[in-house]
DNA sequence: AATGAATGAGAGTTCATTCAT
DNA sequence: GATGAATGAACTCTCATTCAT
């Protein structure tokens, strides 16, 4: 009892030092981020954050591997396993686009970071990279289905198509949930469902389509 | 002649200072990026880079300043006069999308400091927002004028199409020249025509479009 | 019963923690030795140290002290009472000096604080520095003793000669225990009583002597 | 001229820094010296210590460098070459422990950081043990040269010798210079030459030569 | 007796900027 | 124009020590 207490009273110390470290590395950056600003806004010592982590930098990691790891699992429900009509495709792509906009509307400190640029080190953009790439290649993977599944024209580029289509994505959440907007573009009053549809059909039928 | 001379060479000496800081820059961000570093390879003083810029912050924000100028000039070549056929808006799609391709394949240091997020403080990162600002607002004009020439449908929401094309190209840019893209994707490979077209057959017909 | 258990359990525990603090500070030094080293060693909490300590400063202290106190008794018990030959001198040398490097060789991490040079705060290299004083003198009274029965003559400069020796002792400890011998000099395997003779023979004869 | 002033000027401050660290390192050891003890002695702000040095571990190691050399040298004058009386090795003897201990005179914190101790991290213990051994190793040669000229009878242990030697010496000038001494001892007030008649008696007649 | 989270003073180091020459 | 030594504020990280439980 005394012990879980105590645990759970020791991991949420932990887990306001990451929040904390998470919102101000998204907002300010890295190099921005003082440890003394991270701890004075959770009330403790200097020393304390040493405690919980072993460097500025292994926090950084942390905070982008655990959030790899949730960001990779919402994207991995979307994977397409048996032949449709093209309305079927549509449908499937918006939900998971929906899936990911709502994770990153109630995440947007982390998406800050992951799509943000960020301005960090080495090491952690390295990490975030391999975030991307792996989200990128889920998508590939989708198109490469479809493709095996006829519902896809086998002459298109399916990289390039992933590529763009990460390229959507990331636009889109830069934009909806942090100020990379144009002033008075209504994109941040849009709804994760809404911004699903619409990035859904931009994406089979372009410009041009309905 | 003498002072023409001299004042050649100091803007030469100026230029070598400005061409070497955006490299690491883009390279390294900005604050991995010493004084230091930028004198060493230039071959001249720590003192003289003082000479011909007030700050660290200073030549960040005139490096942007002149970076955006170029970057606007390549868009509004492209603005929408006359009514066509949608083959024509593909082509001139396509023509915009080259002329940019080239012009960041010939200035992918610039490229990088603005699409890579580069990491940097707050008035550098304010004056790329804005560049990059108004590089969407030049496509939602184009967008706007297409319109209004019947050309596009009168139901499309053209704010959000901009930001979707702007997403693409940034992405496009991003995989192209810097590293931001899958293992073997082969993007790197392809060149600014090929991408120009693949990207613009996108932008019209989406997944689905031939 | 259940008390004296205890207070066993609890000397044991001090003992634990002042046998590992004696090895680290022997081997690393004072300041490198961190009290988090300590109790990791000994399998205890960190608070547990300084149930039993007052202070780093102070457990380096309670090791000096203790150590002096059995260097000492070592070597009370070489002091010579009444005159004799030549031989009889060095063989009195020679068992000394043979009874010291045993209890060095059993208690090599002791004699590496005390002659290795450690490395300590100004109170402990005190305590050190009194101890070493207080084997030289023992030597000097030694040295007296045999002017004084008519054995040495009374010309020579007992305190020097007195310093000689104790030189002489803590240079061939050092290198027989503590690594501080040439490659290959085969110090290092001899034993005490090896050691013993030779000095002792050096101590009375120099260099030129059988 | 200029030039060569501030060369000048330059090198002073580097071995005012030097000399301070030198003195501050042999008298409170490596640890209890602080970068700002140093600077602000030298009458410098905190980051001209890092114009002429990389860190405190760099200055410590260079100090031992530099003086690992001088000591060599003095050293490397006194080795054998041609046969000769006994008195002919005690004289010669007599004057290598003369050079020695002038030198270690006019450079007592040098030696205070050689033979003192000095409680250091690791590559500096290294430096300066590696430093010692070359020292025995200069006195093993001479050794063995005097066994070849048959000067010393071959049946001697050359390296233990030679490790007496050095410990003889060691022992010598700790106590002269730095406060190592019994207090009524009067070593302190003995002259370089005096030691070196007196040590070069004791190596080669032992206690009971003249 | 024992725990271990929390503390905080203080250390070494970095680096943009200045200024006498 | 150019130099480069000098500055000092600011930062990250360490670790002996404390204390509520």
């Amino acid at each position: 009892m005394s012990a879980d207490k105590e645990a759970q009273i020791s991991n949420e110390r932990r887990d306001q030092i990451l929040q904390s470290a998470l919102r101000r590395f998204a907002k300010d950056g890295y190099h921005a981020t003082k440890i003394s600003d991270i701890v004075a806004e959770v009330g403790v010592a200097q020393g304390t954050f040493y405690w919980y982590f072993k460097s500025k930098e292994a926090i950084a990691l942390e905070i982008v591997k655990e959030g790899r790891e949730q960001l990779l699992e919402v994207i991995a429900q979307g994977y397409r396993r048996k032949a449709g009509t093209v309305q079927d495709m549509v449908h499937a792509s918006e939900a998971l686009l929906d899936r990911l906009f709502q994770f990153a509307e109630s995440n947007r400190y982390l998406m800050e970071l992951f799509f943000g640029g960020g301005g960090t080190i080495e090491p952690i953009r390295k990490a975030i990279g391999e975030t991307r790439a792996a989200m990128e290649n889920a998508f590939l993977q989708n198109i490469r289905r479809a493709i095996e599944l006829g519902m896809l024209p086998a002459t298109i580029d399916a990289e390039f198509r992933a590529a763009l289509i990460m390229s959507l994505i990331e636009g889109v959440i830069s934009r909806w949930l942090f100020g990379f907007a144009l002033p008075d573009s209504g994109i941040a009053s849009k709804t994760a469902q809404e911004l699903a549809a619409e990035t859904a059909r931009f994406e089979f039928f372009g410009l041009l389509g309905v």
